[in-house]
DNA sequence: GACGGCCTACGACGCGTGTAGTAGGTTGTC
DNA sequence: GACAACCTACTACACGCGTCGTAGGCCGTC
């Protein structure tokens, strides 16, 4: 796989604008970044999707007048590898630890719950 | 609770160096880090225990001939704030999501398992 | 009392990143 | 065909952070 250089605050941002709206222009990501309130300039995202072309988590093509972005990287992908590095910095990579925190320290759905629950059923019958 | 300032890679490996030791001399964690792989030099820990105590992340008092460095705020804190952290840049607030890619992509050991079984039972009967 | 070893204070520098301005090209319209 | 609106390319700058050097102080030893 690629090699995935670190990602900044205001790229991942503009990455979640793809992820969310679909490939877009320069104007669309912008908008999308205004809709959620990130208050940037036109030239401010151009910049940062040239350089997350550059690091390879977007391509663009000529589309009429206007570059066409689109992410090249799944945001699942992307939580993947920063999940991983967050375990190994403050974990020790004891992943179990981190869920064992998520479970107990933070608010889950109903949902999130029993879906939780099969998985892990599945797990201790694997086991 | 105090703001929590960001904290760099290299300032939680110091930090981490206090957590893991126990309270010490720039010496000490020099010493720790060192014995863990990372070559740096005797002033950059103490530019970085400077910069953590500035933000509030470490304390000092003199002992003897040199400052003894102690942690001021918990693994467990700084871990608590950068999952949420974590949570809400990539799964919108879904806790639950980041707990799912967990179990299903990371290796848990047979008794986080358990204990993760535990504490969703709990929560299921809560609900 | 000079020397070597330890300590801290302060300054410095490079790089990555967030932010944006300006210049210059293309295109549609009156 | 001039003007307005849009686009990109390039440059720039501040700030945070990782990294370290140098200067200067204290203390034990020969």
């Amino acid at each position: 796989m690629a090699a995935m250089p670190e990602l900044g605050d205001a790229e991942l941002e503009v990455l979640k604008g793809l992820w969310d709206g679909g490939p877009g222009t320069v104007r669309q990501v912008l908008e999308h970044l205004h809709g959620r309130g990130r208050r940037v300039a036109y030239t401010t995202v151009l910049t940062v999707l040239t350089r997350l072309e550059q690091k390879g988590y977007v391509t663009s093509n000529k589309s009429g007048v206007a570059y066409l972005y689109r992410a090249k990287v799944s945001r699942q992908k992307v939580a993947a590898v920063r999940v991983r590095a967050m375990v190994e910095q403050l974990y020790d990579g004891a992943a179990g630890q981190l869920a064992l925190q998520l479970v107990k320290g933070e608010k889950l759905t109903a949902e999130e719950i029993d879906e939780l629950q099969r998985l892990i059923e599945r797990l201790d019958r694997g086991a």
